[in-house]
DNA sequence: TATAATCGAGAACAATCGTTCTTTATTATT
DNA sequence: AATAATAAAGAACGATTGTTCTCGATTATA
């Protein structure tokens, strides 16, 4: 461990970023950690970086780091029990972060029959498309055909690009699709959220 | 709509926000925004203010507001192109607010193996577990077998509770799981995410 | 005890910050 | 064509920023 325990520091930090989802100045570090220079504020500060609990942001500023949402493991953990509960807690955009990467490029859109039903897209999913013109063979696309959106899986053959199905059950229903003329690429699938609950529906309505 | 129109502002500051994961300085959103004047930024800042995409901060400083992280939802069955929708507004969706309602309550799950894929659950995919003791047949739940997490339906025959998968074409390679004394449910399934992307490998890479 | 390292405070600096005011272009409306 | 509203730029303000330097106090080490 360092010279300088850090943690007390960090654990007023990381409470407060939990308030504010920001990380404060200098000046407003020091009135959160009690201290009264901000020179000595600022040494604290680099030493968190140092440790990656922090790290700096364009403009001279400062934001949490790779471990600054680390959760301290209790000693109690039981074998198999979940770990996972350690890297996903109590941020909230986690999940959008995950999934999301250029957000003004991305929409969202619910997924009408099972033609996708081989690579588990079923119908009531949200599909996540990120907008694109050109997809290369295999990639999974957000079509336009006859004005309607579909997801299909991109293919070619001698005669050109068409579009797949994904349902070995029910292949004689979706035939290949061929545009009559050009075939217009709305976006790529690049992920997909569902949500199984009935939305109002508690499980444990027990109250 | 607003007279002043924002999304194009808007939508750059998400890129850089899902980049930097900071609201940069009036100055730095001049230069991404292409505003000579800071005076007109500042001004663009108050808009998305009053529209809640931003709001204050501590320090006079700036963070997302509520509905910074709103996705839009795109329509699947409706003919007719996204464009003729310019003149309603388009629905928006969070999408942790849309798959998470007990925050405390829910973790996530990597899925390993393909026993659950008639449910369109793959693996790589992340499960979405809401906590609870209990649960009623058919269900689908994580369960605790031998000190191991396993996501399965819960079933019920005159012997008692039982296990099932739900993979029609592997069947006979998982068979029915009876615990040997008692039947420990960690939580229910109530939601699915996939992203289907390379992490870090982006789709038009054309550079 | 002597000495070095660390802890903490204060002062000072240029740079940047958010904000406000004024002025000029552009657009829409009458 | 006249008028109003909006879009955009520029200048300037004091306040706050991050950083660095210096100097006493405390602690650990030799």
């Amino acid at each position: 461990m360092q010279p300088l325990d850090i943690l007390p520091y960090l654990g007023k930090l990381q409470d407060y970023y939990a308030r504010e989802r920001i990380v404060p100045s200098m000046t407003r570090l020091s009135l959160l950690w009690n201290v009264k220079a901000r020179s000595w504020t600022h040494r604290i500060v680099q030493r968190l970086k140092e440790e990656h609990f922090l790290e700096n942001a364009p403009g001279g500023r400062v934001r949490p780091g790779p471990r600054f949402f680390e959760r301290t493991v209790g000693p109690m953990v039981r074998a198999g029990l979940p770990q996972q509960a350690a890297d996903m807690q109590p941020e909230l955009l986690r999940i959008d972060d995950y999934l999301i990467e250029n957000p003004s490029q991305t929409i969202l859109f619910p997924v009408k029959g099972d033609s996708m039903i081989d690579l588990g897209i079923l119908e009531g999913d949200m599909v996540i498309i990120e907008r694109a013109n050109t997809a290369s063979v295999g990639q999974v696309i957000l079509a336009i055909v006859d004005n309607e959106f579909t997801l299909k899986v991109l293919a070619r053959d001698k005669d050109g690009y068409y579009l797949e199905a994904r349902n070995g059950r029910r292949n004689q229903d979706y035939p290949p699709i061929r545009p009559e003329q050009k075939l217009e690429i709305y976006g790529a699938y690049v992920g997909l959220i569902r949500k199984t609950r009935v939305p109002g529906h508690h499980l444990n309505a027990s109250r």
